[in-house]
DNA sequence: CTGTCCATGTAAGGCGTTACATGATTGT
DNA sequence: ACAATCATGTAACGCCTTACATGGACAG
């Protein structure tokens, strides 16, 4: 379970409430690991139990308490154990492809409608990772924390990468149904 | 939910008991769709509940009896409805590369080993599809059904791209850091 | 005689989603 | 006046995994 681990991580950096965590999932890893706000109140407090993570109440005259997580140090050996542990693989499941697996029972405008459809898409995810890239590319010369800032980044490249390769299939799938050309490229 | 609309995807093609799905899965979609056996008799359950699928009983004398299941007309109305339906975009999880995120925690060392790991998993699972497509591209020349034929055999080819691509991410991102170049390709 | 294949299920638990619930502060 | 932001949670439901349970047939 990386949500855990993933939460360490952002408290390894500084101490936070499930409310800045929230916001922290959402404007970084968000695109390969989303969370949603009940899945990580309800983390926060399993780690509690776990002596992973201590809460601070924060009382705030007029307004509801608040809770700042600090991670321990058993929070810490946990986080570093589980990301130098090399993960079992596990197979994702992409509903898209079952769609494809079975369109001989779908007309080619179907098809190429679905198609149409992941093709927008990959497209916008593109144009979101270049922009970030953009965005916090520039941030690497010369910063003191260069090698990590250039690791949480190139988690970006990735995904253009793996949406730059997704989207070149599904056009060459598209042309492909378009021309009635049923064969397999096979490129080593 | 994707598992219900594969169960009636190979029904389509010919009636099976819950036995010979699991084994349809294991060789075809289990790459990009795996589903355990109790998971398929639960969901097939579920089907019968709701007539997309008949329950013929089979007994044999001595041994136990076995239920063979049919899709129905409702059953293949819905398959089509949802094969042809734009799905909403999913992220998938990929706890690897909240691994390479927090990667400025561990060492050179550490991180390498963990990206080993994956570029032999790459590797193996290319190695896997390249074979698949070798053994069953052959039977697309001249088959009746070609075009059903090629798109399923397509998912490999989605396979292999984005492998590829995975593969060729984590090679880069391993020279990048043996040579401690921290710097960003943006390649469009 | 041991293991694998055929064949069907139940039980328990984990992870994730959606909806519901509350309530103050800040911006338009 | 109304919406968004700050801030924390609960409840219910769905999907998936793992382990458990049963029992005959067949091959080495």
């Amino acid at each position: 379970m990386s949500l855990k681990h993933a939460i360490l991580g952002f408290l390894s950096f500084k101490s936070l409430t499930g409310y800045d965590l929230k916001k922290a999932f959402d404007q970084s890893v968000q695109h390969f690991w989303p969370a949603n706000q009940s899945q990580i109140y309800r983390t926060l407090s399993g780690l509690a139990a776990d002596k992973m993570v201590d809460q601070e109440i924060v009382e705030r005259e007029e307004r509801l308490d608040m809770k700042r997580y600090h991670i321990t140090d058993e929070g810490r050996a946990e986080l570093h154990r589980w990301l130098s542990t090399p993960l079992a693989e596990q197979s994702d499941r992409i509903p898209q492809l079952i769609q494809v697996y079975f369109g001989g029972l779908l007309s080619d405008e179907e098809i190429m409608g679905i198609l149409a459809h992941e093709i927008r898409n990959a497209e916008a995810r593109l144009a979101i990772y270049r922009q970030m890239l953009q965005e916090f590319g520039q941030e690497l010369d010369g910063h003191e924390q260069a090698r990590a800032l250039f690791l949480s980044l190139t988690t970006l490249e990735f995904g253009l990468r793996s949406d730059q390769a997704a989207l070149d299939w599904l056009l060459s799938l598209d042309e492909r149904i378009r021309q009635q050309d049923y064969k397999i490229d096979i490129k080593d």
